[in-house]
DNA sequence: TTGAAAGCGCTACCAC
DNA sequence: GTGGTAGCGCTTTCAA
């Protein structure tokens, strides 16, 4: 089978109907001041001929910086540190686009994200951004700002999370409801009669309730050997995930099986392990990096599931560069699967590691 | 944070060194015809001033239509028919790149496989390929003639599989090991005492021999419970496959475990099935595909490792547009990790099965 | 409403 | 060894 598609530019088009490349591009892209008559000439002719724009002369041409700015929390580090580095490296790679990147950062979640917001509509109009990037927290106050943002022309893309109901142009994120259900199944899978417990951040978060949601149906469905103990909300803080997995393990009958829907795993897994239930206890734990490694490798941790900031990063800056530079929107909505990471694939996912995840603080 | 990179340019180096931007074009890419002195001169400013070339620009001068040969085989389908079209749709949004895709199909791996690589050779070099995509089968039989190729300046890609002894530019997978590694783990979790079979292809193809390696290694390591049968080899036929499936369910004891290495997987489930034995053996499979959604929905199926065909030619093709536009070699060896598809998230996975995956003659 | 032409940054060719 | 320059296909501005 051989794919010879014949070159059509503008200037072929021009020349089949005789008239100049200018009107044909007006027309092409309904600029106006063109007849409808020759309009739709040149549109019949695009078609008969296949037209293809070449999209390596619209870039020269438009020669556009395009400026994205890029607002995410700096916790929890372990996903937003790699998101951002792949952000970057994805900016550096495209072809066609010089893109000027703008970092911003706020505490976590829901703590200084609509200040960062909000000081986007007030930049001086050639400063303005082409896209902005950013993970919502709690859709009730950011939907508004966001929708101002983008009618005041700029795209709006949300990664990790959602603001379905403002008018951000795509969203990609790691489908929550499915990671739980992915855990319920693992646990349903590997565990005889018991109760398992959840610690998640906090239930106001779609994300995190989303999760829940998703683990608590795949439970009832696969395992109703199993009991699901009330969710548990740590808030990020590592001390309240400590001091509730210790009063988790206290009860009688003791869980035997544990979902931690937020990346806020290691104090969990530090009681678990004082308490010398380390292994007796199936535990599925929520992204990837360093702390967590001797856990899993120990088998400690039966799956984690990663969250896949560097896919993320790679579609929103693609999704961003194809709607400014071709007008084409993607996919508004991205939903990923998230990798089950076990012991045996670890190594393959050991290069997305990065070192400088040192967690300051109380919380990571 | 800010990312506002100055963008310089070959014009500007030029005005800086006060020299032609002809000279600064040469000794950037070492052209020759450059005076040592001036190319270091060059060379220096170049970093100095962070230059970054115009990709754009240069993809609209070069304007080069390149050429890629697609020589995969026809079985199995369920695998090669979606790379096939993930090639030809990750070829249509490359900017830059006018990319003709020359596609060619043989019967499956190994049966005229050579035959299409020799004549490669022979074509007429004003229609020799940029770049060939492959899956190699036996590396003894391909491994001269891809060194071949290559040295006649065709960039070689081998997807699926590997020819590491060639002098291929690079190779796309997923991990075979690991792809092994994981049936084991899954199995070890979710199996009590007894035996577990494997079904495979051809064990002189290196894929099949590395998931059987990973699958024993692990199944040592992680279940010492378990015992493993001698592999038994399918040839990718259903009929032997079916047969041997039959034969293995009337062993006593009965095996508990199965996994099942190549996408020849519906004739061993219907034959279990058809012993009522459906949900009594746990059983890995591999790929994705229409008829293997409804065991995977009933639970039949506990998981099937997913070779993500897509990604797989959007990294092929990434890798060639950078190596022949840039002069860049972005991963020579990249191994994925196989998607872990359980039935909780097997939603998201649907719109990955394409419609006609339709099995003709005895195999797929 | 349409035509003509400049020019984006790079490569390649020709002249010196 | 080096300088000068045409031109890739598109968008946009100015003139008609």
């Amino acid at each position: 089978m051989q794919d010879s598609i014949k070159l059509a530019g503008i200037r072929e088009i021009a020349e089949a109907l005789s008239i100049s490349n200018g009107t044909v591009d007006r027309a092409l892209h309904g600029r106006g001041g063109v007849s409808a008559k020759t309009a739709a000439r040149v549109l019949k002719m695009a078609e008969e001929l296949g037209y293809r724009p070449n999209l390596a002369a619209r870039a020269l041409k438009l020669n556009r910086r395009i400026r994205i700015g890029v607002q995410l929390p700096k916790q929890i580090a372990s996903f937003f540190d790699p998101l951002r580095s792949a952000i970057r490296s994805a900016a550096t790679a495209s072809r066609g686009f010089q893109i000027a990147l703008d970092f911003e950062e706020y505490p976590r979640l829901g703590h200084g994200d609509v200040e960062l917001l909000t000081r986007v509509l007030g930049r001086p109009s050639d400063q303005r951004y082409d896209a902005l990037i950013v993970t919502p927290g709690n859709p009730a106050r950011v939907d508004a700002l966001l929708t101002s943002i983008a009618r005041s022309g700029t795209a709006i893309i949300c990664v990790a999370s959602d603001a379905p109901r403002s008018e951000r142009l795509a969203s990609v994120a790691v489908d929550a409801y499915t990671s739980g259900s992915i855990a319920a199944e693992l646990l349903a899978r590997t565990l005889p009669n018991g109760s398992v417990a959840t610690i998640t951040g906090d239930l106001t978060t779609l994300d995190h309730a989303d999760k829940l949601r998703g683990f608590a149906a795949t439970l009832a469905t696969l395992a109703p050997h199993l009991t699901l103990l009330t969710a548990v909300e740590s808030h990020d803080r590592a001390e309240e995930a400590y001091r509730q997995t210790v009063a988790l393990l206290k009860r009688r009958p003791r869980p035997v099986g544990l979902y931690l829907s937020t990346a806020n795993s290691i104090p969990v897994l530090e009681a678990v392990r004082e308490h010398r239930m380390a292994g007796k206890i199936q535990i599925v734990t929520t992204d990837l990096f360093n702390a967590l490694l001797p856990y899993i490798e120990s088998g400690d941790v039966l799956a984690t599931l990663y969250q896949r900031p560097q896919t993320q990063a790679k579609i929103a800056l693609e999704t961003i560069t194809s709607y400014l530079l071709e007008g084409t929107l993607l996919n508004p909505v991205t939903r990923l699967a998230p990798h089950i990471i076990l012991r045996s694939n670890l190594p393959l996912f050991l290069d997305h590691v990065t070192e400088r995840q040192i967690s300051r603080g109380v919380s990571f």
